[in-house]
DNA sequence: AAATTGTGCAACCAAATGGTTTTATTATTT
DNA sequence: AAATAATAAAACCATTTGGTTGCACAATTT
C-alpha cells in the first residue's frame, strides 16, 4: 500500500469533511476545530496534518497559535472526476442509442 | 474504526476510481475489469464488493458471468458536499465584505 | 516569576485496507 | 463426459488509519 495523499482521500474521512466545512466559513487555530469535535486535540492534529498534505488547508504560525485556512480550489479535481465519469456515461446512452436506430433500420 | 461505506471512500481508492471510470463506458463482468487492471480478479471482486456496500454499482448474475453497472446518482452527493463547502465559503467573503464596508464607514 | 494556553512529538493500539494465494463450486464448451 | 471459464469463499499478510495518552516546549497572561 502506497501512502496516498490526494484530495480523495482528503474528503473520504468523515472527520475531514467536518474540518473542511469548518474551514469554509472562515480561518481557525487548531482549539476551535477541536471544540464540540469529540476528538482530542491530537486526533485533530493528525487530521489536519493530512490535509495539509493534501493541499486542501493552509497552516500559518500567528505567535502560539496555528491559523488553518481552507483552500477550496483543491476540491475542482473531484467535481471534474466525477463530470468526466458522467460524460463517458453519456457518451455510453449515445451508443446504445445508435445501436437500437440500427435496429430499427434491420427491422424494417 | 467504525467501517465506512459510503460513496466518499468509495472514491478514495484509485482502483476503484480507475473501476468506475471503465464501467462508466458500459457494463461489463468481472474479467472483463481485471483485463489490464494488474491486479487479481480477487482483488478487483473485493473492490467490486466494497463499491457494490456504497450503491455505486450492481451486480446481475447471468449465467455463469456477473455483469458490473455503474449507478453514477450517487456521485450527486459528492457534487452537493462540495457545493455546500463552496456556499460556506462564499458567505465566508460576504462577511468581510460587510466589515471591510464597516469600517470603512468607521473611518469616515 | 508562575500559571496558563496552544502546540508538537513520540509511542502505542485495535481495526480497516488493499492486496495475495489456495481451494471449491458452478456454467458453458467441446 | 471432460475440459475450461467465471466466480465465490476463506485464510493470510503487511501497511495504513484513526484514534489515544503522556511529555516537552514556547508564547501569553497574571
Amino acid at each position: 500500500m502506497i501512502e496516498r495523499r490526494d484530495i480523495f482521500q482528503a474528503i473520504a474521512d468523515p472527520t475531514r469533511r467536518m474540518i473542511i466545512q469548518k474551514l469554509s466559513g472562515g480561518a481557525l487555530n487548531i482549539g476551535q476545530i477541536v471544540e464540540d469535535s469529540g476528538i482530542s486535540r491530537q486526533g485533530i492534529a493528525k487530521h489536519l496534518r493530512v490535509l495539509q498534505q493534501c493541499e486542501m488547508i493552509t497552516l500559518t504560525q500567528k505567535g502560539r497559535e496555528q491559523i488553518c485556512e481552507a483552500r477550496l480550489e483543491q476540491l475542482d479535481k473531484v467535481v471534474e472526476w466525477v463530470n468526466e465519469s458522467r460524460k463517458l456515461w453519456n457518451q455510453r446512452l449515445v451508443k446504445l442509442d445508435r445501436f437500437l436506430e440500427e435496429t430499427k433500420k434491420q427491422k424494417i
